[in-house]
DNA sequence: TTAATATGATACCAAATGGAATCATATTGG
DNA sequence: CCAATATGATTCCATTTGGTATCATATTAA
């Protein structure tokens, strides 16, 4: 039961990890296919994709021998109430996206 | 000229450097007040600000012998911004966000 | 069936990271 | 001035991390 707070805000960490997730706004990807987008083998890859996994920021469905990497863009809400602690900088405008985020991923 | 986004997103990826922010949303504090608050030695604490610092989450200003962290919320533009490339999932509304706390804090 | 394809898993390595320990520097108070 | 205080800087260490290389497994196609 690891901190899916902390698994988020890791996998966000890394630049490429963060390449990979804007890839996957575009389309959803195939391991081989982000590979191929970057200069590192496909393992690096995989690993970084494991990270995502972990920090809940994609999923991943088996079709055949394939597993299709998708963005799962709900993954972002502990990241996002995390920063609900700047709401008094804010005036609370944070909170309300939030919010409003909540309640479009439902 | 490092990259403003990667040392953001680096500073924010430590669980003790979140704690610390969070602290800093009450009240500015010494380097010293920092680390009476955890377990973990001066110097360890002063890394964790350094880091901070970095990623342009505090400003430091020094007063006499001391020097006060104190909180940047405008550090966090960057990050806020990364989150923009997400607008096609959640209705342009991260985006509206973002502008709103540019405004905000200039 | 069997070879090609797509991925998983493991071992290994260099570099970065979190932390402690230690010494140096600067400022304040008596 | 001088001792106490607050911080900076350096060295060292164990662990984590990003990456490659390699081998194993599963699925598809001929």
């Amino acid at each position: 039961m690891t901190d899916q707070t902390q698994n988020a805000f890791r996998a966000l960490a890394d630049p490429t990890r963060r390449d990979i997730l804007h890839m996957l706004t575009t389309q959803d990807m195939t391991i081989g296919q982000v590979a191929g987008r970057f200069d590192m083998t496909r393992a690096a890859v995989k690993k970084h994709l494991t990270v995502l996994t972990d920090g809940g920021l994609i999923t991943v469905e088996t079709r055949g021998r394939e597993r299709i990497n998708r963005l799962n863009p709900t993954g972002l809400a502990p990241v996002l109430s995390w920063f609900d602690i700047f709401d008094h900088f804010w005036d609370d405008r944070l909170s309300d996206l939030k919010s409003a985020i909540e309640k479009d991923t439902q």
